[in-house]
DNA sequence: AATTCAAAAACTTTCGAAAATCCTTATTGC
DNA sequence: GCAATAAGGATTTTCGAAAGTTTTTGAATT
């Protein structure tokens, strides 16, 4: 793997997870400092994460992570949504046995990270089998570009999600992993009306949980963490 | 404007109007010589377009420019239509007097490109304004992601286009500017169903040309041009 | 004639410094 | 005292060369 590989993956990973926070500049002299590489590296991965709209850049004022506001979500999560209802209702039309078996083992590693507590809890294990529990749900659409979108779709979305698993040990009165129990329930009976229902359903309730937080907090997100 | 923007931009015209035509090697020194500017500019670029899938890279063995395959035209062709579906129906909801006039004055001045003949013909200003058309029709849906991903898909659908337009004066049977006017008519009178049908049958029409061409010629695009 | 291996060439990747630009601060002129 | 301006420092951008990797070439061997 090729420095400029490495630079791309944790800055990507240090973005998303909020350690870079939004509208932090991104000189390269400290970035050389954090990741141990020259300039030339560096840039390439900020000119890759820029066209991922992951950082924004400015000619000859350099780069900066990109800022959140509640608006951007809004876009995303409605843009998720009309885009995963297509995928979905693709998957459920074509998937095979493999498909399935894939969402049921995902479904299941998820339910076992998210049933952990105290030392035994690991936000980051359990965005991983989130991330994949979806993915599963949609992997037999047929499309490269779908599946593009939703990735860079989630990725976006990720970032507003972070502080509140940062901070809140539960979401108000809510049963995450049974909205995705059901969910998985209903694409693999292929009812696709029930399931887009539900998935539609499933990021309403979390972008009006997110909103809360960060109307309050702004875009920053140490501040959107301090509200917990 | 930096030379990595320069680059940037450069590259992306030539690769899109198939200059350098898919699968051809991006050597840093040719690049170089080409566009007359030094390695960093010319990477940072190249780093930009992998982002945007114009070219593939691997590790330690540079950059091409992307492969075209009839299959991925099928993939982005329906991507285009589920997404400007429902951007059009957005749209359609939420334009106001600003969007109505620009759709008007976009297909204005598209029809009187594609009138013209002869030695005042030209293929890019037609392209440019087919582009703006396209992109007037959705501009009020509302949402900045929606419009990205139209971006990205017309990009990759345009290399797509270009051999056609190039060597065809005329596609087979087909009057596309009455499509254009036809889907513009139904747009203004707010007719979702019938504006979105029409979208839909104009991409599937198109695509039914391009696949003809390419199916024959391959992905090489002076090959397929060889065709017409 | 085909295969293997080593050396050479071609090319990509990375670094460090130079050039160019932006921002801050101090100074001048009013 | 205050605005305009210039110097200095910080930062980005670009270049040219060095380092590292892959590919090609060609000779030696089977």
């Amino acid at each position: 793997m090729t420095l400029a590989e490495k630079a791309y993956e944790g800055l990507r990973h240090d973005i998303i997870r909020g350690e870079l926070p939004p509208g932090r500049p991104l000189r390269l002299a400290e970035l050389s400092e954090r990741y141990g590489m020259g300039f030339s590296p560096l840039r390439e991965a900020l000119n890759r994460l820029h066209a991922e709209r992951l950082v924004t850049a400015e000619s000859l004022r350099g780069f900066r992570v990109a800022l959140l506001s509640v608006e951007e979500m809004h876009d995303a999560v409605a843009t998720r949504i009309m885009i995963e209802s297509e995928a979905l209702r693709a998957s459920i039309r074509l998937g095979d046995d493999a498909w399935a078996a894939g969402i049921v083992s995902s479904l299941y590693a998820l339910n076992l990270q998210a049933s952990r507590t105290g030392a035994e809890a690991d936000i980051w294990a359990l965005e991983a089998r989130h991330y994949a529990f979806h993915r599963a749900l949609l992997s037999a659409c047929g499309s490269a570009w779908t599946m593009e979108f939703f990735e860079r779709l989630y990725a976006a979305t990720e970032r507003y999600r972070i502080p509140v698993l940062l901070s809140a040990g539960r979401p108000m009165g809510r049963d995450v992993q049974a909205e995705h129990g059901a969910l998985a329930e209903a694409t693999l009976d292929r009812d696709a009306e029930k399931a887009v229902a539900l998935l539609k359903d499933h990021y309403e309730k979390t972008v009006a949980a997110l909103e809360e937080v960060h109307r309050g907090a702004g875009s920053d997100s140490r501040a959107a963490k301090a509200v917990g």
